[in-house]
DNA sequence: TATTGTTATACTCTATAACTATA
DNA sequence: TATAGTTATAGAGTATAACAATA
């Protein structure tokens, strides 16, 4: 997950001027409801500004995005095979082989071969990995706040649950198929 | 911004074992709020959902995504250089020019230069491309509903104003030199 | 035959630098 | 000399397929 540091100042000026819609009586909410941004258009400048803020931190502690992503499901998981620890953190099984040897290498996780299944190599933490990790996040929730700190207490617990949910849906709760509605 | 649809299906379970914390009588807020995961690490799936969303509305259309936030730019503001717009969508000026071309290809957009300035192209949206991306938002609008129909209209309200104030923060807004404190 | 981990190849995207034509 | 637009090249990141070992 590359991300530019260009300012993403999109404009938002929204300028209906020629869009004849019938002037009913409609209240604040909702106009300010369909004159809003895109939700990906504000999502995606939000997750720029948090990679921006975690990439200096990672990068003193000498791991990567991906290495930080693993130790984390590490850490707060049970010991995983390769491929579970992929789907888990949303990647693919030939994407992490070079994030596990480079974690391996530095003596932040261990691969043990399963002796259930000689197939398998089964992951763990190790306690100097669990260390980077738990220090790692300790820097990072530091600089969440000063992004946090723009919300007010309110604002801030709602919009943390709120995410805590949409995080958590799969692709198939979106689907059109999820309406009440049947065809036959 | 190419996105792989495995689902990111990130354990939530965090464990905490071992870490020897004084067990004071801290509020459940407080406690929600250190067990939570990173922003990033909710904030990437919810980008990775609607950007799932979209793109079938945007293939429908034979528009990039890129273009339709070219589309949306020139939609909302005021006629614009390539350099200007550009910048306004956090992209970089080579890398639009392939967006701008296929947009004039299709008619969505025009290009024509500046009187005063020959070296500029001044560009603005057409009829078509207006209708584009219009009906492309309003199909993209109706997409974000299963999502925020997971929260409560409460929920909702706040998060979308959340968002809005943190997507127009700037990364130095972020800085750690916003701290009053000084050094001398 | 299917699966785990691995490697290799090709493809996409992006950044950087160079080029032109104007100013 | 600097700027707007363009093009070309190199690099990083990713997906896909193919492979060996084991089930």
């Amino acid at each position: 997950m590359r991300v530019s540091y260009a300012r993403a100042h999109h404009c938002a000026t929204v300028i209906f001027g020629h869009v004849t819609d019938r002037p009913g009586r409609r209240r604040d909410s909702e106009r300010r409801d369909r004159d809003r941004r895109d939700l990906a258009a504000m999502v995606h400048p939000v997750l720029r500004l948090l990679v921006a803020a975690e990439l200096p931190v990672l990068a003193a502690h000498d791991v990567s995005m991906w290495s930080y992503s693993v130790l984390t499901a590490l850490d707060d998981g049970p010991v995983r095979t390769q491929a579970t620890l992929a789907e888990a953190i949303g990647a693919d099984k030939t994407r992490i082989i070079g994030t596990l040897d480079e974690l391996q290498d530095a003596g932040l996780i261990s691969r043990t071969p399963d002796p259930n299944d000689r197939r398998a190599r089964l992951l763990s933490i190790t306690d100097e990995g669990r260390r980077v990790r738990r220090a790692v996040r300790a820097q990072i929730r530091a600089k969440e706040e000063h992004l946090l700190a723009r919300l007010t207490p309110a604002e801030r617990t709602t919009f943390v649950r709120a995410l805590e949910k949409l995080s958590a849906l799969s692709p198939d709760d979106l689907s059109d198929d999820t309406r009440p509605r049947r065809t036959d």
